[in-house]
DNA sequence: TGTGTAGGCCAACAAGCGTTGACATCCACC
DNA sequence: GGTGGATGTCAACGCTTGTTGGCCTACACA
């Protein structure tokens, strides 16, 4: 964001914040919000657990620092309305597959309200305009993109959190299969009514 | 369970029991497990802390204590093979805005192991042997039951824990119209190959 | 009526938590 | 070469947590 008009600060601890970030993702996505304490993420970063109260201030703000998502949603204008569907589900899965941030995310999301506001926010400021460029009536859009977020979330929720192994089981391949007709049924599909 | 058999040994303090365990849902349910206090849950049910550990031994006992769930799921032999999708859906719709020890495994299954442990014996108990008899072929009940409760736990996550605005403002009859069909092509359709 | 036991409360423990401030150490700049 | 701010360490704080043991009370049974 201030790459290009900051020329970079470049302090010398850059390279210490980012460890912390790094250990903080991972605790938070292995443990949740509670149980990932701040003394293990700086042992797991190698410093001391003050050092993250100076640059983070305090255990939310290292936590909104360490947990910033961008899902990188493809823009809709290149998007084939016909395929959205499918594209959706692919690109969770690659998401979902290459980082834990969002497994933190979901599992912060869930004990702590400040999770659950950033989650809200994503889904509106991300998923939703998404939709709405997709689905036929826009006034449709917030109820379609909360299918749609249902059924990715709870992908997600079984097979990267609780594990129910055959979730865990599955191919994306074959998760692509069966969920890319129920995404853009829940996209583009007349309203079914009641 | 042991009502017939058992001829009930009535203790004085089976007021105190169940008020503890009332209020350890409500908690529970809210809160999470870790954040979920032993003395919050004591001071709701007006009794000692000390109380919650004589009748429960530990925290973990008295959460296996009070979360213990029947999704009561109908019979298979009854229910008619194409309307296996949206019995399910209302089922599952009915069940989640009664009472709140759904929602209280579900926060505690993300955050605990022994809570996810618990839903995956919940899956394989409960809702796995329905799939088995609904679906096709049998070898495949697992798969699609994996489908089935990842979009019916990712509706419970986005509508009554995360709270995205749209999940939670729609109608249940709504709900149930989009679902539905899903729900039974997960069930019944062909596989959809790769 | 006396007594044993179950029910209940109170105070305290050890451990872990987020957080703080004082103190060393290092590097850049005048 | 000296100085000042950034970097890092250490020890401790106040608080909350789960958990424990001792003590009082009340009821059931003899």
């Amino acid at each position: 964001m201030n790459q290009s008009k900051a020329p970079a600060p470049a302090r010398r601890s850059d390279a210490t914040r980012r460890a912390i970030l790094d250990a903080a993702r991972e605790r938070f996505a292995a443990d949740g919000y509670e149980r990932a304490t701040i003394r293990a993420i700086a042992q797991q970063a190698q410093i001391d657990p003050s050092m993250v109260m100076r640059y983070y201030g305090n255990k939310e703000g290292l936590f909104a620092a360490a947990v910033a998502i961008d899902l990188q949603l493809p823009d809709p204008a290149s998007l084939p309305r016909d395929d959205a569907g499918h594209a959706l589900v692919t690109h969770f899965l690659h998401m979902w597959e290459d980082n834990d941030v969002l497994t933190a995310l979901l599992r912060v999301g869930i004990t702590n309200e400040t999770g659950a506001e950033r989650m809200r926010g994503i889904f509106s400021d991300q998923l939703l305009p998404l939709v709405e460029r997709v689905c036929p009536d826009p006034e449709q859009a917030p109820a379609r993109a909360a299918l749609v977020s249902s059924h990715l979330l709870g992908l997600a929720l079984t097979r990267y959190v609780l594990r129910f192994p055959p979730a865990s089981r599955l191919h994306p391949d074959e998760i692509t299969a069966w969920l890319a007709p129920t995404l853009q049924r829940y996209l583009t599909a007349p309203h079914p009514g009641r």
